[in-house]
DNA sequence: ATGTGTTCCTGTCCGC
DNA sequence: TGCGGACAGGAACACA
C-alpha cells in the first residue's frame, strides 16, 4: 500500500520518537519477511541509538550510532505503529502483541514502535551508512519526485522511444522513485492522460506536464497524511484522508469530477494492476 | 535492452 | 455459514 505520501507520513510520526534514542531490545520474531533478515539483525541494533530517520523512495533509512542504517520497507502491508508515548495529553498504551508483528523495537524512553506486515512483502535490511549509492536495494532507484534532479527535461527525455504504457512508466522506480498505483492514476487523470497510451508517443509538452502534476499530487497526499485503505494508520493511529480526494483511484462508477463531464470512472488492468481513469478526460 | 506476465503472502469481500 | 474466486498500497524475477 504505502506509496512515498504514506512512508513519509511514517517517518515523520517516528522521528520525533525515535530520533537521538536508543534501542534498548529489537523483537526479531521470525528470519524474514520478502528476504531473510540480515545476519545477527537484533544484536545489530540492540544497545544502538537512531542518530536521525531518512527516507529515500519508499524506503525509511534509520542510522544508527553504530555505523550502520536500518533500511525499512513496508512492502503492502506493512505498518508502523508506535505505542508507550504521549501526544498532547493522551497516553498510548501499548497493545496486546498481534497476530503479524515480525519485529518490535523498544526503546530508552519507553516507547514501542511495532512493525506489522500481514503479507510479508515487506523487507529490512542493514548497510553501512552512506553506502546507498552501492546498495543492492537502493542503487537502480531514480530520482526522488520532489527533489531537483527530477525535471521535465529528465523526464522527457526518459521517456523518449518508450513502448511501454505511461502508467507502466510511471509505476517504474528506476525512471521515477516513490510513486505507486493511486496516485500514478491520479497523476494521470490531471494530466488528462490515458494510462494505456505509449510512453513514447506521448508529446514533449505532455509529458512536462506531469511533472509539476507528480509533485503537486504528492504534496497533497503528503499534507494530509496519507491515504487511508482499508486499515491503514498513521502511526500514532490516526487515519490519513487523502483517499476522500481520490479523482479516480478506486472510484468505478462513479462520476467523473470534472465539471461538466457526463461520464464515469473506468477501469482496466495494465500488467496485472488496476488502471482507473475517465474514458472521456484521459485521451 | 525492453516489455510482459508471474510470483511471493494473507486478508477481505462478494456471489452462490 | 461455507466455499471459491477476485482483488489489494510492491517489486524482483523469468522469459519472449
Amino acid at each position: 500500500m504505502p506509496e512515498l505520501p504514506e512512508v513519509e507520513t511514517v517517518r515523520r510520526g517516528l522521528a520525533p520518537v525515535v530520533e537521538g534514542v536508543q534501542i534498548t531490545q529489537a523483537d526479531v520474531n521470525r528470519p524474514d519477511l520478502r528476504w531473510p533478515f540480515p545476519e545477527r539483525m537484533a544484536d545489530r541494533l540492540t544497545g544502538k541509538t537512531v542518530l536521525r530517520l531518512r527516507r529515500r523512495s519508499k524506503y525509511i533509512l534509520a542510522d544508527l550510532d553504530s555505523g550502520e542504517t536500518l533500511l525499512i520497507h513496508l512492502g503492502m502491508s506493512g505498518r508502523m505503529t508506535i505505542s508507550g508515548h504521549t501526544v498532547g495529553d493522551f497516553h498510548h498504551p501499548h497493545p496486546a502483541a498481534a497476530k503479524h508483528d515480525h519485529v518490535v523495537f523498544h526503546m530508552a524512553n519507553d516507547a514501542r514502535i511495532t512493525f506489522n506486515d500481514s503479507r510479508r512483502f515487506g523487507a529490512m535490511d542493514l548497510m553501512a551508512t552512506g553506502t546507498e549509492a552501492d546498495f543492492w536495494l537502493i542503487r537502480d532507484l531514480g530520482p526522488e519526485p520532489l527533489g531537483n534532479s527530477f525535471d521535465e527535461d529528465y523526464l522527457v527525455a526518459r521517456l523518449k522511444g518508450r513502448n511501454t504504457p505511461i502508467k507502466s512508466a510511471l509505476l517504474d522506480q528506476r525512471i521515477v522513485s516513490g510513486l505507486g498505483n493511486i496516485y500514478v492514476c491520479e497523476v494521470l487523470y490531471r494530466a488528462g492522460i490515458h494510462p494505456g497510451r505509449k510512453a513514447g508517443e506521448i508529446s514533449a509538452k505532455r509529458i512536462r506536464s506531469l511533472v509539476p502534476l507528480i509533485r503537486e499530487v504528492l504534496n497533497e497526499a503528503i499534507a494530509a497524511g496519507g491515504s487511508s485503505l482499508r486499515d491503514y494508520r498513521q502511526t500514532d493511529g490516526e487515519l490519513g484522508y487523502f483517499q476522500h480526494n481520490f479523482a479516480v483511484y478506486d472510484q468505478v462508477g462513479n462520476p467523473c469530477p470534472t465539471d461538466g463531464c457526463q461520464r464515469t470512472i473506468d477501469r482496466i488492468v495494465q500488467s496485472g494492476r488496476s488502471s482507473f481513469f475517465c474514458p472521456q478526460c484521459q485521451r
